[in-house]
This record gives C-alpha cells, structure tokens and sequence, in this order.
DNA sequence: GACATTAATCCATTATAGTAGACGGTCAAT
DNA sequence: ATTGACCGTCTACTATAATGGATTAATGTC
C-alpha cells in the first residue's frame, strides 16, 4: 500500500506491513504451545495486557519487546518473524525463500532457512565479477558460522588476512571480525553462509 | 544473559538481545547501499532523527519502523533480522574434504565441514538416478539438520510422510525418524546435509 | 576569508508503547 | 447457591519511541 511522505512529497510503497500479520502470528505461537496471556508473560518478562494488545494490533511492539518474545518462544527475532515460519512440515521452497536483490550490482542474497525447529540458518549469495560487500563484527555476535563456495572464487578479507576460496572450499570462521566479501575475479561467485546461532 | 524477574521471582535467561545486533546490522545495511541518513528517511517514512537513534542504540524501533526500514531496504523484517556473517579461519579446500564413494552405485557422499569451532557439519551428498539409502532415527539422536537440494530431485520419507524436494528447496527435520532419502527420477540429485551437533 | 551544501546529532514536543492493578466473565469444586 | 482460580481486556499512569526543526561540524567552491 502506498505512503505518501509528505515531507519529501513522494510515495514510498515499500513497506513491510506488520501490522497485517504479527498480531495473528504472535497469537499463533502462543497457542501452539498452549501458552495463556499470564505464561507467555512470565516466561518472556512482557507484561500479558502488552501482549494482548500486540495480538489485537493494538500496539506495535519494539525490537526489545520482539526480542523477549521470540527468546521465550525458542526462535531467534528473525524466526519468528519469518512468514514462511507457518509453512507446514519444514519445507522451504525455493519460490517461497526471501530474495534480496540490489538490481544495480546484481549481488542477491537468498534466506535458503531460517530454522524454526534448529538454530541454523542457511543463506545463499550471489556476489558478481568485481563486487564485493563488506560487514562489521559487531553485526555478528554471538554466531558461528561457515561459509562454502558453490561456484567461482572468493576473496575473504578479515582484518589484513585473506583467504582465497575455490569452488568446493569450504572456510569455518572463528571469532568475529570485519570482514570483507570480494569477488575479484571475471566471473560470478556463489556462496553458502550456513549460520548455527549459539545460546549464551 | 540472565534477567531476573521480580515480578514472578524467576530468571528468564531466553531473550535474544536485540541491543546486541539490531543498531550495526541497521547501519550496515545504510551504508552498504552508500545512503545518508536523510536518504534512508526518504526512502522509509521514517524520521532521519530516530534512524539515527537506532543506529547508535538509543531506541528500539517498533515492528512497524521495522516493516518501513526494511522495505526500503528491499528485505522483509525476517531478512533484515537474521544475523548472517563473518570470520575467521579453517579453510577446508575441496581437494581434501573427506570423500566416500560407493563406485557400484555412483553414490557418494563428502565432508565439506566437520566443525572443529562449530558444531555444524556440512555433507554433500551425490545420489544417482535410482538410487535410494536409507537413516534409522537411532544414528542421528540429538541431532538436528535441514536438506538443500542443489541439484535434481529428491524424495525424502521421514516415517510415513514424503516431501518431493526440487532444486533449491530446503528441509528443516523435526525430531528424529527413520527416513529414507531416494532419487526416483531419470536423472543425478545432489544436496547438502547440514548438521547441527546439539549437546543434550 | 565568506558562503553554500551536506551530514549527523541535539532538542523540545507529541504520540504511543508498556506497565501494574482492576475488572468482568467462565469454569470447576464445594 | 458460593468460592476460588484462571482467562483476556480495561484503565490510569509512566517511560520512551518518533517527530520536525535547530544546531554543529565538515567539506567544497569562489
């Protein structure tokens, strides 16, 4: 649905619209586990009358709020907020996986899991010849992660090391660190970063 | 991190900590697309002031700031809060990962990461036309696992269910079960097993 | 130097998120 | 019938999210 922006007097249609469908999905959560108001609260520290007006789209809950719900639920924020989540039996079609695309460098990220039953995520990504991405640590605490090369070479920077990955290679990442994704070479570069959220 | 709360005198230690992440992966975001706080502002509907009070963690934005930041950054909410990321070390090149082949069957399976760090593994597995094997849910408790198919078709059973698995799509596995993987069709299928090794 | 532009942060204000306790309804036990 | 437990929603209040405009700092041009 448009937005008018008044202020900058153009339509910004871009928006994910929560408000369509948290509610019901909070809801859904709770009752799966068959949860009333008053456990859901005790378990995640959210008071229930926030909780219920989040479910009847009363109020928009912040990130901190989502964060609590989603640790009591045993799903990271990005789970849960995932709309694939309700998809049943665990399949993710490949239709159906979140494409992000920057249509100017063609480099595309592709959300192949967002575990819901296990703490893994799966992200698959397209880096053209000559583009590179970069990220800082402090993006990716508390993660483990790895990453394999499905096709085309790979440059990992982090800090003044770098790593250069083949087709097949696979690079198993220790402490986080900035870091940079570059491929330098002619061709496309295709890429699996397979993600194991750790519980502190 | 532990939070204990006094209301119901209980340590609720399950939160996913959004403060932790949330303001660098926002500014990462920004920056990787090389906009300024008033381009973003644009782009979203959402004041230039609180993007910047986010992005130094001195708000926490509601779901719906959320559903705008997010789709002006082309990403829906899910995408935008999933943590993928960088490292370090532990370079498995194609050339030695572990590798099992059966040469009567063409079916082959390889170790792309056994995790010394992590506790995730990763197998590519190479099942011909045909071709069928066959897990009993004995060797894999306390295990948890997705499959992607990188390559043809796969019929996977897991007790009395089957999921037809087409290139791309990914498998999220609920608690264990004897299950049988099978390339029923005409030609090769090939798919990564990942594994997360939990502790009971 | 002056001036213009742009970037990010500050500030005062409004809107609303979030809470603790109260309320009314339902159900089971006595 | 009464009572107690539990449910979700309401209410009044506090805390803070979110805004628009102002301010500050940096940069580039003349």
């Amino acid at each position: 649905m448009p937005i008018f922006n008044e202020k900058y007097g153009i339509l910004t249609n871009m928006e994910d619209d929560t408000t369509a469908w948290l509610p019901a999905r909070i809801r859904h959560e709770r009752e799966n586990r068959g949860w009333s108001l008053s456990q859901f609260a005790e378990k995640s520290g959210v008071s229930k009358a926030m909780i219920s007006k989040i479910e009847r789209g009363e109020a928009s809950p912040t990130a901190t709020v989502l964060g609590r719900l989603s640790g009591a639920l045993s799903l990271t924020v990005s789970a849960l907020l995932s709309r694939t989540a309700s998809v049943h039996h665990g399949v993710r079609r490949y239709a159906t996986q979140p494409l992000w695309s920057d249509p100017e460098t063609g480099y595309d990220r592709r959300q192949v899991l967002s575990g819901q039953k296990i703490p893994l995520e799966l992200v698959e990504v397209n880096l053209p010849a000559g583009q590179q991405v970069s990220m800082p640590a402090a993006a990716f605490t508390f993660i483990q992660q790895a990453i394999w090369v499905l096709e085309g070479t790979l440059l990992f920077h982090e800090g003044d090391r770098v790593h250069q990955l083949d087709q097949g290679d696979c690079l198993e990442l220790g402490p986080p660190q900035d870091c940079i994704f570059h491929n330098q070479g002619g061709e496309n570069c295709r890429y699996l970063v397979a993600v194991v959220r750790s519980t502190p």
